[in-house]
RNA sequence: GGGCCGUUAGCUCAGUCGGCAGAGCAUCUGCCUUUUAAGCAGAGGGUCGCUGGUUCGAGUCCAGCACGGCUCACCA
């Protein structure tokens, strides 16, 4: 057979060329005696000289990431995705048969060498082979060695090759495990029960936003994809679990942005005794120490900020509203926020958008939004909401009309979402049939009654405080990344269309 | 959904005024037994995202479509 052109046909070749020289192209197992990074660990500290004398011999296996061939013996670099050592190949060490079969590697081939540990000349660390072994054919070829892999939508689309070919890709998921190791022991040591609870719902609540929905066959009823995991967890404390939490995927079918993923991790823990304010401390206990853990600093950068942890401000909404109000813009006194009339007319000031049924509440939130939010860059607590867009949360004691709820914003970006719950089944009710007509003012988004949960908290819940973190939006700001598809391993894009070959 | 930008070799990218489709890496052939962005000599590789249009002639100009990115709106 002549040497074909076309790059997968050469691949190809190679492989029926190895099942020619009488070796399985696909073997079944591989007995390696140290992972890669075992044998740095073991190693890297050992000069040349005692390297020399000790002559110990290691089996080991990975990728092939780069392979320079010289004639009669040659070096390949292995990876096993975190680790990389060199492995010199050498006719007469391995012999006719192993070198010719050597000469079929190809980079991205997975492959296996035993021989004898030393150093090269120029000093590296590398394994001289007495036998090499093939083990899987790289039929696609890897992106090339020095810019890598930047096309964006090959990077999410085929995560496996931007993992192969871009290890701070890798490392920003080693991060996001470690995130998330790091908050179930911080949880489990506070006597936290972590729970699971129904991803498909007949109500869909626990939040404002709007989901995907589904069809169960055999019972024939439609079912809602959760968008939240609150209800659940606080039908729980009421059956006497004070401590309880979940860190699981949620789904709400809205848009995409850097910001947005339709399905995302959340936690939410629930603390029975508690109310917002012991939520706020524990809050920025937690986050502060999970970022020293995970980025071994307080002090950590953010798309050029430097995100400091040790300097956390908390400010009431109106605070926050009346502080970063645009200077050029004539701006409200914190009672200007109570009258409807003014708020319409600060809001159509900054230009926001807003509709004719809106109410009060839902205008301070407009205001804070469009002036505040990306002002918080650093952390910052941001308490006291209107109740008006807070249907779960319990009213302040002095104003009905504002709740105990506070949401924490890190880079510009709301990070979680906490408040003291509401208990009294009798104001849930009217709650939700507030928020029953905003529905049918238009407002989709609004939460739909839950009369299992009105009986839930009919049997009595003890005071209760509660919190939301996004685990996506916290992993982006500890990993530096702008874009949260960069913390999903597999973001939600568009099919593709593959053809069969 | 709106606005802006992008799509050229396996990868990263050039392509001027509309006039023969280019480079580096990767691949192939030859040489090379301590290299490491190995080296030297040579070669092959293209549905220029898709469909139309204008033109003697389109990667280039125009229209539509697809996919993606950023951004606005919505949201966490």
């Amino acid at each position: 057979m002549e040497n074909p052109t076309n790059l997968l046909e050469q691949r190809r070749f190679k492989l029926a060329e190895l099942k020619r020289l009488g070796h399985d192209p696909y073997p079944h197992r591989f007995d390696y005696t140290h992972t890669l990074g075992e044998v740095r660990r073991r190693f890297d500290g050992i000069d040349a000289s005692e390297l020399e004398e000790r002559r110990e011999t290691v089996k080991v296996c990975g990728r092939i990431m780069s392979l320079r061939l010289q004639g009669k013996a040659g070096f390949i670099d292995l990876s096993d995705g975190e680790h990389r050592l060199q492995v010199y190949v050498r006719r007469d060490f391995v012999g006719q048969e192993n070198f010719a079969l050597f000469k079929l590697f190809d980079i991205g081939d997975i492959v296996g060498a035993a021989g004898t540990i030393f150093r090269t000349r120029t000093g590296e660390l590398t394994v001289s082979a007495t036998a090499v072994s093939h083990l899987a054919k790289n039929l696609l070829p890897l992106p090339e060695k020095w810019h890598g892999l930047t096309d964006v939508e090959t990077r999410f689309r085929q995560r496996y090759v931007d993992l192969i070919v871009n290890p701070e890709v890798r490392s920003v998921f080693v991060k996001r495990s470690r995130i998330i190791r790091e908050i179930r022991d911080f949880l489990d040591a506070r006597g936290y029960l972590e729970v699971e609870t129904p991803v498909l719902q007949t109500i869909a609540g626990g939040a404002l936003a709007r989901p995907f929905r589904t069809h169960h066959n055999a019972l024939d009823i439609p079912l809602y994809m959760r968008i939240a995991l609150e209800l659940y967890l606080k039908r729980l404390i009421v059956g006497g679990i004070p401590r309880v939490y979940e860190m699981s995927r949620i789904f709400r079918n809205e848009g995409v942005s850097t910001q947005h993923n339709p399905e995302f991790t959340m936690l939410e823990f629930y603390q029975a005794y508690s109310d917002y304010s012991d939520l706020m401390d524990l809050s920025q206990e937690m986050i502060t120490l999970i970022a020293e853990k995970v980025t071994g600093s307080r002090q950590v950068p953010y798309g050029g900020h430097i995100l400091d942890f040790d300097k956390w401000q908390r400010l009431s909404m109106k605070e926050a509203i009346c502080r970063f109000w645009p200077e050029s813009i004539p701006g409200p006194a914190m009672e200007d926020l109570q009258s409807l009339d003014r708020l319409r007319s600060f809001a159509g000031s900054i230009n926001a958008h807003f509709e004719p049924t809106d109410g009060p509440g839902k205008l301070m939130a407009l205001l804070f939004e469009t002036v505040a939010e990306d002002h918080l860059i650093q952390p910052t607590i941001i308490y006291d909401y209107p109740a008006e867009v807070s249907p779960l949360s319990k009213t302040k004691p002095d104003d009905p009309t504002m709740v105990e709820r506070f949401e924490l914003y890190i880079g510009g970006m709301e990070v979680a979402n906490a408040y003291s719950e509401l208990n009294d089944p009798a104001e849930q009710k009217a709650r939700f049939e507030e928020q029953l007509q905003a529905r049918g003012r238009g407002d989709e988004e609004a939460h739909d009654m839950d009369l299992d949960y009105i009986r839930a908290l009919s049997y009595g819940m003890p005071p209760t405080a509660g919190e939301g973190i996004g685990i996506d939006r916290l992993t982006m700001v500890l990993t530096d990344s702008q874009s949260i598809r960069d913390v999903i391993l597999f973001p939600l894009l568009r099919p593709e269309q593959l053809s069969g070959e």
